[in-house]
DNA sequence: GCTTGTATTAAACAGTTGTTTAAAATGATT
DNA sequence: AATCATTTTAAACAACTGTTTAATACAAGC
């Protein structure tokens, strides 16, 4: 048996690679040769240290996930003592350079995305580790914006719209990319994105709370 | 064998087959032997009416924008008489409609999104001739609704605040799916997610126009 | 009849895929 | 030095891929 302290070089090489090839070409499109190529393993690697290419990549998604949320802790918005208005603001500025810096680890939100918009058997077992608690502090954050207590689906309801906000910089990178490339092209301009969601959601979470006044004051 | 109830030719069966394959499975997942199994035609077909899988796919896609954009057409969304609050709504409604109806037609929605996500170069043909005057359409109506005219990159990022919304519910899917199944069950439940989307982002919109110091009444 | 052009077919092609095998190399323990 | 389990390797495997081929079927025109 190997110690699980000492870390094994072919098996890290493997992950690491399997994450930015999986990422960069899905899981169908990349073949374990072109992974065993790029880490310069035999192709039998893949099939020695992991069951199979599938097993691999259940594992490389798994990996991917605690990075992300290694490099990018939502530690602000978990802050309690900040007002939640604040808290809004750093998730979803937090969400979006998580989800947009292409950075040599941007790979792995973007296997992440691709994973979210075309799911396979792995996404289950990822739900419940890593994205439901992250889901669970936004539905915080909200009930708390909106000081009165209101219906679950409402709840439900906004966090989606906000979480579409963010997701629409991955999910719908092409179309953005030949519209609007300035508005992704540098991390100021991604730091106005963000500011600016937070700015539409706070204005709307803000309006939902007020009685049904209509648009004019 | 001739078939006695469809007498559509070859052709026209493979495009529409080529729809729901690929929408299901996405450009590399999906064989032609499987396009040709489930259209009832020899293999070589693809080859011979088509130049080759990927030409078919081309125009599977573009088959798609025009069928939806035939099913769903945004009328209303254009009358230039209506209170521009009110086409905003009706975009966003039919939108939502057109991305999760998924009876039998909404697969072209499917392949849209799909090809969205992960773009192939067939992108390019379709964002001109079926994506560009859908945001188009959007834009203008969310310059309305900013009365006074603002700054042209606040226009396009509000429209990605509302598109991203409406998206999420076709690139999120599997979430949605997973988190709150409810939301999306029946059409009653779509129409009322169109209509938070619609209230939400006519909230934002009012609200971005005010001087922000508005927090406590 | 025959010819001509199109449509359809089964078979084969050439390449790639994930996976397995069985031999060889490695390294620690005896 | 010999034994043992573990790791690495090249080669082969069987299945599947998109595409092509060459033989056929079929209709229309002469």
């Amino acid at each position: 048996m190997t110690p699980s302290t000492t870390i094994e070089p072919v098996f890290d090489r493997l992950l690491q690679v399997a994450v930015e090839v999986f990422a960069e070409c899905g899981f169908r499109e990349t073949t374990v040769r072109e992974i065993c190529s790029r880490a310069h393993v035999n192709v039998a690697s893949v099939n020695y240290y992991f069951r199979s290419k599938e097993a691999l990549y259940s594992q490389a998604l798994a990996f991917a996930f605690r990075e992300t949320n290694r490099l990018y802790p939502q530690d602000a918005a978990l802050d309690k003592s900040l007002p939640p208005e604040q808290r809004l603001a750093v998730f979803i500025n937090n969400s979006l350079h998580k989800l947009l810096d292409d950075n040599q680890l941007g790979l792995h939100s973007k296997l992440i995305a691709r994973e979210i918009a075309d799911p396979t058997n792995a996404l289950d077992d990822i739900m419940e580790t890593a994205l439901v608690p992250q889901i669970a502090l936004l539905e915080d954050i909200i009930r708390l914006i909106l000081k009165e207590p209101v219906d679950k689906v409402i709840v439900q309801r906004c966090l989606l719209s906000i979480l579409g906000q963010c997701l629409m910089f991955k999910h719908s990178r092409s179309i953005i990319d030949r519209l609007y490339p300035e508005l992704i092209a540098d991390a100021a301009a991604i730091q106005a994105s963000a500011e600016h969601i937070a700015q539409f959601s706070l204005a709307a979470l803000s309006r939902l709370t007020l009685p049904k006044e209509q648009t004019t004051p």
